[in-house]
DNA sequence: TCAAACTTTCAAAAAATATTGAAAGTTTAA
DNA sequence: TTAAACTTTCAATATTTTTTGAAAGTTTGA
């Protein structure tokens, strides 16, 4: 396999990766894209590499850059502005952490705690509910505290705390 | 708040948050249902809560059961099917983090380790995408050596690991 | 200030995904 | 073996999400 061909089964695999989870293909594919990529990307590139409209890819860049890992950079003397994806994967996997705990975890965290708290009116289904929404809210609870791990600690915590829990 | 609004608000958001997670709205709301009911609903008892219709209620309590999260079981003397879901939140993280370890991080793997070992030609997008499709090959087989942590380890490991890592 | 170079917005269109419901299929009690 | 009770399938439909592209907006050098 080349360079080529390899290159676009991962930009394929990651816009199928994470539709999977929940991200549109066009902003996998442009954070792959520029994940790869040497030297920033302007946005003609990035159009002309994926073959995607204008509108599509500034409106992607820019949820990529509200995730916090593109960032805009500018050539000297150009007045085009360019793209690069946060290098570094560890810190990657941090700031994805950090976001989806903040737009999705902690939501979800209010709302199960609200919901546990019902009176007790001592039917069946108010009990299950109570215990059970309950115990969500701890399992949430426990996975927001881990992701905070990752989002607080140095950027290969990952690597360290797997190493560890080999022993 | 009583009892049917909490359990509307829960159904509700369960079923966004699926939503944000690649899970389809009706599979994540059955799903909900299933873990707060105390006894097992019937096909009908699902339409008729959340007001989905047959087809759809019985493809996605299918996939709830490939998942291996919701289980057939029958009340002695009726024909009819009933459903109840695993009711153990940590067994439920366990299956869940079993299932997408196996369909989707194991196939990207696969890939990221195909992709990565091209020859490296010493053009400097080749280095590039070796060394970034290494690095995500080495991250993700960090987070799946994780997710089979909580999958072969006693269900309540989750918890006591964040206490572990407390320390 | 102008106008070229570039980016963003957003209504319309396309594509992808989910849902319906009726027909076909299956199971079981008698 | 039949037929009632129940479940599954799947083509058609509806809904949601994504994408387009052209117009509006912005920035900057002269």
């Amino acid at each position: 396999m080349e360079y080529k061909e390899a290159k676009g089964k991962f930009i394929q695999t990651w816009g199928s990766l994470g539709t999977l989870w929940g991200i549109n293909k066009a902003m996998a594919q442009i954070h792959a894209l520029l994940l790869i990529s040497p030297e920033p990307l302007s946005m003609e590139d990035v159009m002309e590499e994926l073959h995607i409209s204008r509108g599509n890819t500034s409106m992607n860049l820019r949820q990529l850059i509200d995730w916090g890992i593109v960032y805009k950079t500018s050539k000297a003397g150009e007045r085009k502005e360019y793209f690069t994806s946060e290098k570094d994967v560890n810190e990657l996997a941090r700031q994805i952490a950090r976001e989806r705990s903040r737009r999705e975890i902690q939501p979800t965290l209010k709302v199960l705690k609200e919901v546990s708290t019902i009176e007790d009116d001592g039917t069946a289904q108010t009990k299950e509910f109570i215990k059970q929404t309950k115990a969500l809210h701890e399992l949430a609870d426990t996975a927001d505290s881990i992701l905070n791990r990752v989002v607080n600690q140095e950027s290969n915590w990952l690597t360290k705390t797997f190493m560890k829990l080999l022993k």
